[in-house]
DNA sequence: TGTCTATGTTGACGCTCATCAATACAGTCT
DNA sequence: AGACTGTATTGATGAGCGTCAACATAGACA
């Protein structure tokens, strides 16, 4: 199946251009529906299971790793599983099997969204 | 009282410079004590209530806002209340009472950091 | 002192979530 | 076909969260 399904955060315009959601969130107040797009990826990454999961994925070489190669994280197989799905309902993962495994990748936009809704626009420390 | 206790995504070290807790998640995977961490901070932005009123205080002049300022999300005010103590509890804002009002500021450092954990090495759209 | 406004706290309710054991499904290899 | 491995789904359980009404507290001002 493809996986190009939702991306909360971003709207494919015409299959290449992406627009974040979002201002940064020292920009304006954000609206009620900004908060609640944005509110879910936060939250997705708001569990450390997810939070190690996501990691594990991102950091992996070429930004993708199969199940096996990252479910060791102190819980069980279908909790993982289920974690990996959130993941993916959120946006923030694709998956693809290939063979026995199935691949998850991150979606490399949405982390560069997320980054400009966090950043300062002049607040250095 | 003074407000600089927790700051879970930093440590003052000496007073003045701060430390990321945490590497980018895409640097390598991030490890529990570090996912724990982290998590709590994007779990306090994982609520659209919370974000809208954390981007109100964080796109306000100065950096900082009363509650009063800030306070019509459309929930009552006991629930602002209680948002604002999980965003503080979070790292994410101070607060201090000046006569009447009470004003809440964003944490500039932790913003940064949180930016930070989400920069994209080399992976721009 | 008393009253008024601004904000925080308490207690309760319903809902969502993280977790696991058991089971199901998909693909590979004999 | 049958056995085996990797991953997803189901169902259940306990914990945590968002919300509000009611109440409490703090400061300002008369």
């Amino acid at each position: 199946m493809s996986n190009a399904k939702v991306l909360p955060l971003l709207e494919t315009a015409n299959g290449q251009a992406v627009v974040p959601c979002c201002p940064p969130l020292t920009e304006r107040p954000m609206t009620a529906e900004e908060a609640e797009t944005a509110a879910r990826m936060f939250k997705a990454l708001g569990d450390p299971v997810r939070l190690r999961l996501f990691s594990a994925v991102a950091s992996h070489e070429g930004g993708e790793a199969c199940v096996c190669d990252i479910s060791d994280v102190g819980v069980s197989q279908p909790t993982v599983s289920h974690h990996l799905k959130k993941l993916k309902e959120a946006g923030l993962l694709t998956s693809e099997r290939r063979g026995t495994w199935v691949y998850y990748r991150v979606e490399p936009s949405v982390l560069a969204a997320m980054g400009k809704l966090l950043a300062t626009t002049a607040t250095a420390v």
